[in-house]
DNA sequence: CCTATAATGAGAATCGTTATCAATTAGGAA
DNA sequence: TTCCTAATTGATAACGATTCTCATTATAGG
């Protein structure tokens, strides 16, 4: 997606979560917007060179997380990381590197997704689980560190 | 796994590894042997009824990870949670309740793991990635959260 | 321009986890 | 068994990541 059509995309979303979308915020959505793969609190505080507080940037994650602009997920370690939500970004996994931790989205084929998507309907609901997404992580040692 | 059969090979890997199977330690290894999923530091000391102080309990978590008894997870706000580590307890992939953070365990049907599994070769081939295994995480809300 | 409300930044507080260290325990040699 | 040495333990302090507090600042709407 382009920058601005992303850009348009998210102030709409928050404006109607009435939420305003200040500079904070579009330098964040900014930095994920273009990253390679998901980002720490600490790497985006690095790559905003410093330019807002730690403690500014940490509710700036709360607020966007919370009005389903970014999501949250922690691989390596506990640390979390944060990436576009999906319908910005689009349904994707994880190759995540057991070497040196690198993760690199990928996206499944149509039938590939597909036939996912069935086992995990089939699974949850025998597990009288409601489903409300999925995840597939795989690892392994991209070509460095192969 | 019979209990016994497991405490068996937990010692003999513990053995091979230079470090003792102590009662402590044997604790944890009966807990999370018959835990229906992982567990997280704070729940082992609930069901431990707190017979292991914390930084026991941590520490012992830390050890047994080291010698490839255990393997962490971390799904839910960056908390460690523990299992037996796959050779002990087969594979299986997680059904995480985005509601309370509880997280069990559930094994898919051999077509369907294999189907899994075909997947994960083909696009980590794509990807120059050697793949060395998969995590489905199935993102829902449980009975007690729906 | 005013006013109500949202957002900010600095710092303190909290949470999960890890490190420190003296005291205890356990396996092996004599 | 008894001693010796090294591993283990438990209380506590320290730590890093994250969240909270609160006084100040900025902003949209009337």
């Amino acid at each position: 997606m382009p920058v601005q059509e992303l850009d348009r995309q998210v102030a709409d979303r928050l404006t109607s979560s009435g939420v305003r979308y200040t500079s904070g915020r579009r330098a964040v959505v900014a930095a994920l917007g273009s990253a390679a793969g998901p980002l720490s609190a600490a790497e985006l505080h690095t790559s905003l060179e410093s330019s807002l507080p730690l403690s500014s940037l940490y509710r700036t994650l709360m607020v966007l997380e919370g009005a389903g602009v970014l999501a949250a997920h922690f691989s390596i370690k506990g640390v979390a990381r944060y990436e576009m939500a999906e319908w910005l970004s689009g349904h994707h996994h994880h190759l995540v590197c057991v070497g040196c931790g690198l993760v690199e989205d990928v996206e499944l084929g149509v039938a590939q997704e597909q036939q996912l998507q069935e086992m995990v309907t089939n699974v949850a609901s025998a597990f009288l689980f409601s489903a409300v997404g999925h995840a597939l992580e795989i690892q392994g040692r991209c070509e460095a560190c192969a």
